[in-house]
Parts: structure tokens; sequence; C-alpha cells
DNA sequence: CGGTTTTGACCTGCGC
DNA sequence: GCGCAGGTCAAAACCG
């Protein structure tokens, strides 16, 4: 796997600087040419998630020694579901399994660049992990997949090289190109940015009460992944804008703030999937993109991926009310609360495009979905503040050497398309049945695998895998691919190393 | 009943 | 040291 993405800094970044992948992944855009030279892939086929010679789509779940928090990626990284791309420790994670796990984001079709210069992450060596873009392994992007100069945005590069970082975009969304990026915020004066000014920004890291200072700043001394998104949906959004997009973690809402200079406050989540998880998200929408959703992560899940149970939890409302039913929570019940619960009611409706768009019928919210769908880009960056240990230094830095911050696109429509293609549901024991038994089923596979997404992209999947667009698909699946918005699915972090034994300890009793 | 959302207040980190 | 901005807490209310 590509250093780039297990990477992940721990302790002090003084002078290692920040850490920060970013990876974009947007839907698949009628012509989709970012700008940049490169165009996404449109059709599935153009998505090969593996060289033949490369048996294993996924690598196994991580050992079970593993320890929950320790190398798993537990930030619900959208991608880390992806192979858990960005779960893997690697000052304590297997080497094995790195070995034996190329890049996840390789893996579902990352095809090296034009003239190569941001493909590998680092030849294959050092972190003696797969490659992500390993050149001899490719085709590695998928068509239109583009990997993007860290100098993405102008300030970017800089502050990548400064910082180490390494932003990796999977840009599915025609509309996220280079300039998006910068008008995302990558410009270094613009904290409006997706994801960058969300990462760069101070935050809170504190998973501790309020009086726990724990001796260390909390601003800057914990890892944390900023996920830059497509707002799921807009219909159901707030007027101020918060969206929550969905992921199989449940997140319980503790907080909301408005913040400077963004017309959007910023909602604050907590993992409730399991009591004492520290686990940590906030989610807000981009200050120069409204249709850009900012998710941080921050802290790490300490349990296994969630039972459908734990994933639901709370989710009744949303799961129940259903769009189409209308706006069945829609009494408000307080009468002082109007415009309150209208923002509840949005925010309920937001939740249901979420979630109930991976536990529903296609019908409900189809055309919600079909929104974000349709313009989806994704952008995570993983930034971890903590520490950084000179081998992480040093994959950074090889990282940085052949990649050099780099910006992968991925046709995101394609990806959920090819998520819930027919190839797929196979894979998933009652795919065929009503939504939300898929999703159940969904739900209860994480259960049984750690990692969903190894799941989803099976081999399986891969060989069944017919071109066509993304509009092709007129099945179900693909409505349920739609529905299922692409942080539904991207958005699941992974316990790895936890998910398998522990599992059924969870909450599940 | 259990879980979530809302929201004002409190607390902390950071910059000046 | 002060003020600002941001993160978290916790009570109240909502929802199915």
């Amino acid at each position: 796997m590509c250093d780039y993405f297990l990477q992940r800094m721990e302790g002090d970044q003084a002078g290692g600087g920040d850490l920060t992948d970013i990876v974009r992944a947007g839907g698949a855009m009628p012509g989709n040419n970012d700008g940049d030279g490169t165009n996404l892939p449109s059709t599935a086929a153009e998505w090969q998630l593996q060289p033949a010679d490369q048996p294993m789509l996924f690598p196994p779940p991580p050992p079970p020694s593993a320890s929950p928090g320790t190398g798993a990626d537990v930030f619900g990284d959208p991608f880390a579901g992806l192979g858990d791309p960005f779960s893997s420790d690697y000052s304590s994670g297997a080497p094995e399994f790195l070995d034996g796990m190329p890049d996840a984001m390789a893996k579902i079709g990352f095809e090296a660049g034009p003239g190569g210069g941001v493909n590998g992450c680092g030849g294959g060596g050092g972190g003696g992990g797969g490659q992500m873009f390993d050149m001899s392994r490719k085709p590695l992007l998928p068509r239109g997949m583009q990997m993007m100069p860290a100098g993405i945005g102008g300030g970017m590069g800089p502050r990548l090289m400064q910082s180490s970082l390494s932003p990796i975009a999977i840009r599915p969304y025609p509309a996220m190109t280079a300039g998006d990026m910068v008008k995302l915020g990558i410009t270094p004066g613009q904290a409006a940015g997706c994801a960058i000014d969300a990462a760069i920004g101070g935050m809170q890291m504190s998973s501790s009460p309020r009086n726990n200072n724990s001796g260390i700043k909390r601003r800057k001394n914990q890892a944390r992944k900023v996920v830059c998104i497509p707002a799921p949906t807009t219909a159901g959004s707030r007027p101020t804008g918060e969206v929550v997009p969905s992921d199989l973690w449940a997140w319980r809402k503790y907080g909301q703030k408005p913040i400077k200079g963004s017309p959007h406050p910023r909602g604050y989540y907590r993992c409730s999937s399991s009591k004492g998880c520290s686990a940590r998200k906030q989610v807000e929408r981009s200050r120069t993109d409204p249709n850009m959703l900012v998710i941080t992560y921050t802290s790490e899940h300490n349990h296994p991926w969630p039972t459908q149970r734990n994933a639901l939890a709370g989710s009744t409302r949303s799961h129940h009310g259903k769009n189409g039913g209308g706006g069945g929570s829609g009494s408000g019940s307080k009468s002082s609360h109007n415009e309150k619960q209208t923002q509840n009611q949005n925010v309920k409706e937001e939740r249901k495009d979420h979630r109930a768009a991976a536990t529903t019928t296609a019908t409900t919210t189809t055309s919600t979905v079909t929104t974000t769908a349709s313009t989806s880009p994704v952008v995570v960056k993983e930034e971890t503040l903590a520490g950084s240990s000179s081998e992480a230094q040093a994959r950074d830095q090889r990282a940085m050497d052949t990649v050099t911050g780099v910006l992968q696109q991925v046709d995101h429509r394609e990806l959920m398309d090819q998520v819930f293609s027919e190839s797929y549901r196979p894979m998933i024991p009652g795919s065929g049945q009503h939504h939300e038994d898929f999703f159940a089923d969904f739900a209860d596979l994480a259960e049984l695998e750690s990692d969903p997404m190894s799941l989803i992209f099976s081999k399986e999947y891969m060989e069944a895998r017919p071109s066509g667009g993304a509009s092709d698909h007129g099945g179900q699946e693909k409505a349920v691919a739609k529905e299922l918005d692409p942080f539904d699915m991207l958005d699941w972090s992974t316990t790895s190393s936890t998910a398998g034994s522990t599992f059924e300890q969870g909450k599940r009793g």
C-alpha cells in the first residue's frame, strides 16, 4: 500500500508538519475534464480495481492482535473502507499486512497519471508496504483519475511540502478542478477552503471532558482527518447548510457553533455507536462551496464496526420518517420552535436522506440522492498532528518524493455505481431484498467483515463490472447506488483491527 | 424508554 | 493579561 495512505503521523509534527492527505472523490461528470489535463473515469470499465496479477483485492483484516485505536483508521474515513488505506499504523501495523495489501485506492482503480510523475507512492519499498500507485501494478488509476501536484491550488503545494502533507484526491467531480481546489480554499489564504481550511484551522481535539487538558494542547496533538464531500443532499439541508452525511457509525450531535467567517455553522458529532468511543467529527459546509461538506474526523473509534443496531441507533426518526413519508415528523412539537422545528425537520430529512438513502427504497430517495450523486467530489484529507515519528516522516518524505502531493481523482458515481452494481449484490446476502434489509445486511456484513469495503470491492465486482456510464445502470442497484450517498459508503471508517473479534461484544448483546 | 437534537453557557487554546 | 474563536457540556425537549 502506498505509504502515503497508510501514513499517519503521530505525535508532534513540529518540523514534520501536518500530515494532510486529501482524497477527493467526485462523481463522474460529463466530460469530466478536471482541467488539469486528465479526465475522470467515465465508465465502470475504466475502473480496474486491480491488476490481473493482484488476486487480493483487499487486504485481509488486520491481525486480531491489533488493538483498537492503534492502527485502525477510526476516523470514519470514507476511504477507510477501501482497504483501510488510512487505517494502518505503520509503526504498529503488521508488515505482512501491508505487503499483501496494495493500497486500497489503487485497488479501486488508480492509474498512474501521465508521466507517472505522481504515481507510485514511493517505490514500494520503504514502507515495506504495497504501493499505492505502483506503476508495476497498474492499472492503478482509473482512466481519468488524476493525481494532482501538491501545488494544486497554488498555496497548497507549499504547505504540503512544508508540512509533508500528501494531498491525494479522488476526484470524480468534474466540477472539482484544480481551480476548484483553489476555490475550496486550498490556497493558504483562503480559510474557507474545503478540507484544507478545516484541517488547518485550529481545532480542539480534546476527547476528554473540558477539564481534561491532559497536559497537551488540544488543538495540536491529535490526528484528524478532513473529508471534503459534496453535500449529500440539498433538499434536506438546513438553512444553516448543515448536513449530516451518514455512515455506518452512529453519530450523535453534541453541539453546533457558528464559525467566524463562515455563513455555515459547524456541527459537532460524537460517535454513539459505542459508549466511551472518543471518535468525533465535525461537519460544516465549505465556505467557498456550500455544496461541499467538510467533515473533520478526530479521535478514533475504540470499538468495532457498529452493529446494525448501533448504526441505526437513534436513527429511528429519520429512518421511519422517510422523506416521502413525509415529513412525517413534521409536526413540530413546540410551537415556539417553529423555526427550530423547521430546521429540525430539515436535519431530520437530511438524515433521512443519508441514512434512509442506505436503508430505504430507491423510490423515496432516488431523487435526492441523485442530486448528490451526480456531483460528488470528495476530498479526504488526513491530518495528523500528533507527533510524527521519524519513520513516519521518512515515509512522508518518500511519498513526497514520488507523489509530491497529488490528487487522485475518482469517479465517485462510478464508484458508487460499482459498489452497488449487480456484481456487488451477490456479495450481500439479501441484497435483492428491500433496501432496508439490504442495509441491514450490509451492516451485518460489517460485523463479519472488518472492512465493509472489502465486501464491496470484491473480485467479483471487478470482474463483472461492465463498462457503462453511471447513467446506464438503470436498475435498482443504480437507484441504490444513488441513494447511497458517496459518503454513506466512503464515510465509513473502519476499525478493522478490532472489528472481527470483539464485534459481538459490542452493543450487539 | 432510549436515543437524538438543540442551544446557551462554560472552558480552553491562541494570537496580540 | 485580555479577548476572540472554537470545542464541549448538559439540561430540556423531541421522536418513534
